[in-house]
This record gives C-alpha cells, structure tokens and sequence, in this order.
DNA sequence: CTTGACCCTGACAGCGGTGTCAGACTTTAG
DNA sequence: CTAAAGTCTGACACCGCTGTCAGGGTCAAG
C-alpha cells in the first residue's frame, strides 16, 4: 500500500505519515521507484500513534513504546526510565482527563443556562 | 494586586498574565506608575482560562466564552454561532476524554505486562 | 542616593505539529 | 506518446503557546 492510500485509510494526511517516518515511528519498505510501502499492519500504527499522540505523549517518547504496543517486541525489555516515563505519562492524563470533564461542565452548564435563558 | 502577586497566586507566569492581556482576556487597571492592577477576582478568571485552555479551546473562543464563565454578564445573550462552536467545542472534549481513556489503558496494559514480566 | 526587586514594552526564538510549494520522477489511462 | 495523478525530497512558513533577553522605568529599604 503506497502513502496516499493510508492517508485515506487513517486520516492522517501525507505530509504527517513521511513525518512520522522521518520521527523513526514507521520503517516502510521502498519499490523499486522509490515510492513508500506500507504494510497492511502500518494502519493500526499510525492509529495507534494518533491515539497517543492525541494524549499528549511526544512523539518521541511514542517511538520507544511503540514496540510495545504493537506487539511486535512482546519480549521487549523497556529500560525502567521509559517504565517510569509511562507511570508518570498516565497520571498526567488522568490529570488532563479530569480538567476536562470540569471545563466539559463549564461550558455544559452555560450552555444549559443560555437555553432556559432564551 | 500587581502582576507578580497574581502570577504566585495562580501558578500562570507573568509573561502569560501579559499575554492574555493582549488577547483581551484580562483588563487590568493600571497605577500611575503604569504598573498593571488585578482585582481579586482576577484570580478566578485565570484560573477558569486555565482550564479551558487545556480542555483544548483556543484563545478568542474563551475570550468569547469568558464572560458567561464569570457571570460578569449573566444577562449575556451570546449570538448562536458562539453556542455553536461550544456545542461542537463539548463534544471535542468528549472525543478527547474517550480518546485519553483509551491511551490510558494502552499504557496501563502495558505497565502491567512489564510488571509481570520483570 | 544607591541598590535590589519589581515592573514596563518589544522583540526574538523555540516547541511540536502541520500546511504548502517547487522541481523532479513514476505510474497509469487515454 | 501525452497528460494527469501520484509520489519523491527539501525548504519555507505558519500556528498557538511559552521562555528569555534587552533596555528602561518605579519603588521601597538602607
């Protein structure tokens, strides 16, 4: 599968896919033209990357858990920094998790009195 | 209160304080001195910009909110297109809480493998 | 009066992420 | 063969946000 269909596929446009090879998240193969291949299994990649990425995590920190994730070192054996790294990553988005339900009913709360107010 | 004051109250540093000035998110009065001067209630508002900014809300769509948020007008009648972009703006918000949730147990998941693994 | 802490404005720079453009090559369809 | 669509690389530029620095005023304590 070349670039332009697992941008359709994913969402994510072109110009982020060779992004995120470029980050080292994604090792496609070359044709002979030069032209990206990607593998059917790259789709649940890049989503998995979106996923993260959309928590916050940097891209960076996304590289070195990404074999976890994927599946495809189950064995892998992460350095405790990226142990720690993930343990502190998940309390950020607990954090992050509950300011938004509070902004959600901020704004919920407005909206609901904008209603009755109309 | 003046500009330090209000930055140690509320954890936001003074650059920032300045700048959401410039976005019109703050009117502080000035001393003579030019010296910029914070209400009391300054301390809420930042606060509440705060937690909307990291739900995610741009800058001019609090300035637009911000008002209703701190019941300076209760009687506020925001145009519709402003409860538009809040309706869309809350279920961005809960894409996003559904999407950290996700990330969550990914990495949860995956804590607790390496856990067992060790 | 001097010193140090605080404040002012304005500018520059960086972050991670993203769009877009140019110039060149490849592939596919007519 | 030709034209259109897809791809390649590399660069430039912007976004929202944030830090930092320079050059200058203000104020309170010694």
């Amino acid at each position: 599968m070349q670039i332009g269909e697992l941008s359709k596929r994913t969402g994510v446009s072109v110009r982020m896919l060779r992004y995120y090879e470029q980050q080292k998240l994604l090792k496609p193969s070359r044709l002979a033209s030069g032209y990206r291949d990607y593998g059917v299994e790259e789709e649940e990649t890049v989503r998995h990357i979106r996923r993260l990425g959309e928590a916050g995590l940097k891209l960076d920190v996304i590289r070195r858990f990404l074999p976890c994730v994927t599946g495809e070192r189950p064995d892998f054996h992460p350095c405790p920094d990226l142990l720690d790294t993930l343990r502190r990553e998940v309390s950020v988005i607990e954090d992050r998790i509950a300011l938004l339900e509070e902004s959600r009913l901020d704004i919920l709360g407005y909206l609901e009195r904008a209603d009755k107010g109309s």
